[in-house]
DNA sequence: GTGGTCTAGACCACC
DNA sequence: GTGGTCTAGACCACT
């Protein structure tokens, strides 16, 4: 399937598999009913253990997102908007700390919204 | 200089210790010429093994923030200036990959400064 | 990989294992991608404790040499051209100090060049 | 007296209180029978704490270069000569680690004395 | 007193 | 299995 991991990232591997297949289902490629790739499929097209697919589905089941059908495997169970919202509310509190720091460090809330406008705007 | 440590935090000790110094540098709490606390001193006062302060003094010096001196202590060499430009970077460099991926979720730019507004003014 | 390490030398063990790394990547024994021996393969191998081995590759880590990936092991990330000319590089600079010592203390430059030479020539 | 001590230099400050020592006596400008500055003296003049100028002139003693006389303070016992003899002899010893390891990294005889005439051209 | 290195061994997260 | 952090405590060199 279509993730792209970067095995040079500091986040588990495990955790962006989660992400991936989270993206997907926002973005409408995957939606409710849909069938995910074999976690033996999975592992084999992202070059990775196939015991690292298998956590990031069981951790996707455990949040509801996607659901073990005995002999079909996952299926999405969650609608995009779902979905979103999570993400969102995930990605708001990753945000939290490095931003209480800069914070501390005495940027004002000006500067810093200029910095992320200018992320937003000038990176792919 | 008791800088204070979150046993339960996920980030490691030597790491916050290393964050803790750079803020009183930056704050001016520290100026260049300055002694700092002894490993053994600054060990005892958080409550931690004198080898994790030891790391994190040792990586600030590798950094070119302090200097040890035997037989002395270790003593700042970069000023405040220089520390706050390096933490920005840093810190912005953090804020790169959840925003992207906001980005990517489909949040629009004023929804996301407006959570940003948010962190800031309500959290501590 | 089997470094020699002389526990009796005085520069330090981690040093030692630093050096015996690079000088593996300069040689082309390991190359770009190759993995190291892990932490506990490599500590018994040359009798030390693991904590030492594992010093070494975070700062042959730091200085953008190897990598780390979780479970995994590290990997080498530098080709031994970067390796040497930083090498290179470090030694020229440990040589300036004696050298300009020699200097001040009256040596002239011929006799200090042929000094060199025999070294060269007839140490191991 | 006249000694110029490096506090940022990784050598040992009592070592480098010693080298001075000798290059006075090499330079002509402490001859034999002259007296060395007190303890006290030497270590208000260079910023040092007197137990380290105390184990620099110890030593000094022990290698034969000068001699304690009785509530009069050190004098030199050795000639100049005799001093840079051995000034030669040790900084040879120190070059040979850097030249060996260098020679390891596969660097060349004429590269190395090309970057040796080059430090001394070109440095202070 | 100061920092620097090393050992032994525990506990955790990731693959 | 892998690396990462932390503790406890020893020993050494320098001031």
């Amino acid at each position: 399937m279509w993730l792209d991991i970067d095995m040079r990232s500091p986040s588990p591997i495990y955790d962006q598999i989660k992400r991936g297949v989270r993206e997907e289902i926002i973005k409408g490629k995957l939606k409710e009913g849909d069938t995910l790739p074999s976690i033996r499929e999975m592992a084999s097209q992202i070059r990775v253990n196939p015991n690292t697919v298998a956590r990031a589905y069981r951790e996707l089941e455990m949040e509801g997102t996607i659901m073990a059908r005995q002999g079909l495997g996952y299926i999405v169970v969650s609608d995009g908007e779902k979905v979103r919202d999570s993400v969102f509310d995930n990605l708001s509190e990753e945000l939290k700390e490095p931003i209480l720091r800069l914070k501390k460090s005495g940027i004002s809330l000006d500067k810093l919204l200029e910095v992320i406008e200018n992320i937003w705007k000038h990176q792919s």
